[in-house]
DNA sequence: ATTATCTATAGATCTATAGATAATGC
DNA sequence: ATTATCTATAGATCTATAGATAATGC
């Protein structure tokens, strides 16, 4: 394993492997989701990522863009779910099913509660337009499909998509009580409530399960 | 209107009569809603408050006790009409309905989303712990509603409940978006919402909506 | 005398930049 | 020569305290 060059960290730690920049999103993430944006300051961040403060801005423009990227990376992936299942025939009440299932199973995976970041009051800030437009995206994504459900009068649709989404991202409230959430006891709930919110009858139900599952294996983030 | 002792301020502005412990407490709210805790320095709520930096210090032991005091005075509302709705002859769908509607409300009340403050990363702070504990009283009272549901499973009550709350808080995030949301829109939504996740038949949502704001009319925090 | 405010500031941060240093690559 | 790191630090905060000041109350 050939040394890239410059010079070598101070601070011995194993070599993760993953790069500099990786450990320190890393690092951010761990910090940003627990103790929040502001209160952490790059000289944890560095600490965490075993490099000196300073050598953040070798790889970053500065804190807001650590803040960013992982932002990014949080909506980006949902968004590709988004568009895999606007097209298709699959039934509308199956591909939100899916959706959803998709959505809390993604806000439920990794080491930290990333979804934890589009809940700190700084996104509001300038420098984070490109995630808000990108979730106002999301947001659109939902209402398409909730506004297809059979029974959905048109004028309830843009409300009733509000619950619907509300309560998928309420897994990042749940996550952060109990850390250990798995995805599999509580996306399939989520889907599920999801379904008789829009007034499914009880009945057909686990019919729209089945489907959404099958709809889900196809989906980017779990192909 | 005699004036009380002590040194005048030196900004002019009108004086809100509801004393200065109270302007600064509605400085803070609307700071922290909006900014967040750490980005909210003492300096800028005491220029919004009317009063020099220093003499938040004569009213509060630090910044940390007035976002303590804010979070308790969100949270003891809902608490009474937990207390409130505890006793009582009336059915577990209507208690139920009408401690959701009433919580939604009170999310939606006041200028300030004061609701955000519980989304702060700073209250898992050791020096919040007081307001984690009614919070977590709070969860306890849905969760007894919940499992004394008809038709709900025991074991399936904590995950139930966990969602309905979930629900509820996602008010939030909504209003958060939707500066403008108004309480009379969107939690008779969100209290019929929480009985369809639960199994209640569409056609009994009628009537236990009925009863529900029957009983929320003998809330405290609505009569 | 008591109270509520003010002015001034110590001490502790925290971010970002400047410039040196120690590797690899040619 | 290029790259990635380091050390050192300027400049900008921000919180909380010390002590002065200007009211009312007795």
């Amino acid at each position: 394993m050939a040394r890239r060059p410059g010079r070598p960290r101070a601070s011995a730690g194993p070599d993760t492997g993953r790069g500099t920049a990786q450990d320190i999103l890393d690092a951010a993430a761990a910090l940003f989701c627990t103790v929040g944006y502001t209160s952490t300051s790059t000289y944890a961040i560095a600490e965490r990522a075993g490099v000196r403060q300073a050598s953040i801005y070798h790889h970053f423009a500065g804190k807001h863009a650590i803040l960013l990227e992982l932002l990014l990376g949080t909506v980006r992936p949902s968004l590709a779910n988004v568009d895999a299942l606007a097209g298709g025939d699959a039934p509308i009440p199956a591909r939100l099913w899916a959706l959803c299932h998709a959505d809390v199973t993604l806000l439920c995976a990794g080491r930290d509660n990333l979804g934890a970041l589009y809940l700190l009051p700084e996104v509001a800030d300038d420098r984070f337009a490109e995630f808000r437009r990108l979730h106002a995206d999301l947001r659109t994504g939902y209402e398409r499909l909730v506004a297809g459900f059979p029974g959905v009068a048109p004028e309830e649709a843009p409300d009733l998509a509000a619950l619907v989404l509300g309560l998928v991202e309420s897994v990042i409230l749940l996550r952060r009580g109990e850390p250990a959430l798995r995805a599999q006891d509580v996306a399939p709930r989520v889907a599920d409530a999801v379904q008789r919110i829009l007034g499914l009858p009880h009945e057909r139900i686990a019919e729209v399960r089945a489907q959404g599952l099958a709809l889900g294996a196809g989906l980017p983030a779990s192909g």
